[in-house]
Formats: C-alpha cells, structure tokens, sequence
DNA sequence: GGCAAAGATTGGACTTTGTCTAATTCATGG
DNA sequence: CCATGAATTAGACAAAGTCCAATCTTTGCC
C-alpha cells in the first residue's frame, strides 16, 4: 500500500492533479483518509476530521467523500447495509469482511484470481468487480 | 434456477422444513419471493404482498425477510448503499449490477471461477463469497 | 372441537445514514 | 483589494429499517 506519512503540500498537490481546489476541510479530509491505512464510515471520518479542531461540519464530509469518489481519489465499499466504507486505496484489489466485528480487511489483488469475468453487453463497460469474502467466528 | 410454480402446500412445506409456521403473511411473502426468480428489494416485496389482498405490514416483511434469510431460505445481497435485495437462490452464485439502472442479474457459479481464496484465521469460517461485476453505460 | 399458551402481526414512533437548500463565508485572479 | 464563483454550513428532510406494546393467530392438547 502507499506511503502513510504526506505533507501539507503533498496533499494540496495531490487534491490539484485531481482538478480540486485545496480548502481546509477537504485538506483535513484528505489527511484523515490518507494518513492511516483504514476504511472509514463517514460518520469516523466526520469525528476525526473534527478531533482537533471542529470546523467540518456533516454536509462538508458528505460533499468531499462523493467528490473525491468522483475524481477517483478513494473507493467506495458496500459491504454493510448500514454504512458505506470509503477505502483510499484506489488500486485493484479485494476485501475480507468480518461479519461479527465490522472489520474490512484488504486482500492484494495478486492473491485472488478471477477466471471468466463476463463480457459486458455492448455499450456498457466493467465499472469494477468487488470480491467480499465474508467470514464470522465459529 | 430452481422451478417457478409452487402450489400453497409446496410453500407450507418448504416453511415446515425450515422450522418456520406458515403463516398467511409468510406464505404470501414465500409466494411472492419463489414465484419469480429476481432480486427483490423490501419495499418491492410489500408491494407485490399486497397486490391481491393487502394484509402485511411493513414490519411483518422486515421481520419475515429476516427470518427467512436466517434460516437459509433467500440470500441477502448487499450491492446498493439504498437498500438491501434479497435472492430466492440460496446456491452459490455471483451477481452482475447495473450501475444505471439498478438491474441484478446472476452469475452462474461454474461461469467464474476463484482461485487463491484466503484461509480464514483460526476459529473463523468463510460464510460466504460476494463477486459483484458492476457495469454501466459507456 | 375448544382453549390456553406461545408465537406472529401490527401501526406508528423512532433511528440512522445520507441528501438538499438557501444563506453565508471563503478563495482567487485581475 | 475587491468582485465573483465556488465551498461550507445548519438544519430540515427523506428513505430504509428497527422497535414496542397491544392485539390477533396458530397450535398442541384434552
């Protein structure tokens, strides 16, 4: 995975090649979400965003979360029907879901092969494929 | 796919194997879900209960479409952050989504094939593996 | 069949996650 | 340094799903 440790100007570089203009929240944002190798609910990223200093508020999160999905800067995980997971690991690669606890947990791309993807219909393409292996205590 | 007719005794029966009293709201729920093989989501299902005779509650479809997923009788399949569907296909199988159009078509097992699935750590089983492909228009 | 106990169903209040809106604040380029 | 367009915000709102206490069904038993 990538590096963990990034800059101020990294940041604010990073948020620019991706055609957004670096703000204060949405820097906060970025730092919450790349700083740590996790995946994170909206509602953990609103808290931590917010752990230093309150100035993000509900609506901000949920703007800069989409936004940055958009610009493919992070990736949604649907695992749980409560919450959306965001995964700032934009690579291929797949998940191992924890069902007791709600862990989500990466699994490298090399290590689980697919044979036999299907064809998309003409005029659709592949948007992405999702493995979830699920596993829960005995 | 398993065979779409099911007379009320079959659905009485398939409840009775699975431990569950069949009751009208249930059988109706059953009929509803085995008599077409799609992916039905909550509010769908209602719906389609109270087509000829409405007599369930919002609350007894939540309750019964837990219930019968419990017990191994449908599937859920979590693809949409907006709502859960539910699969009447309880074999192993994968699932194909259209992103647009929120179509969810099915993936014969046989058809794609995994390779490389992790080990579950000690005292942990693999309940499950999701392979969702999304697709959209290009 | 008739009856009591256990189980199922219900309306409606409630919770949670996420979206929307209209008003305010901020950043930026000239 | 100011105008303008973009970003942020509080709080109202929406949708999916859960919970509860009262009521109604089913079932096992005589």
């Amino acid at each position: 995975m990538k590096a963990t440790s990034y800059t101020r100007e990294d940041l604010v570089d990073l948020l620019r090649r991706h055609g957004i203009a670096p703000t204060h929240q949405r820097l906060e944002i970025a730092h919450v979400l790349f700083s740590r190798c996790e995946h994170l609910a909206a509602d953990r990223v609103l808290a931590l965003a917010n752990e230093r200093f309150a100035e993000t508020s509900k609506a901000t999160v949920y703007n800069t979360l989409n936004l940055f999905r958009d610009r493919g800067l992070i990736r949604e995980v649907i695992v749980d029907p409560k919450r959306v997971f965001y995964d700032p690991n934009t690579e291929p690669h797949h998940h191992l879901y924890n069902v007791d606890t709600g862990e989500l947990t990466d699994i490298a791309a090399e290590d689980l092969r697919i044979s036999g993807m299907p064809v998309p219909p003409p005029g659709m393409v592949t948007e992405g494929v999702d493995v979830i292996v699920r596993i829960r205590a005995l």
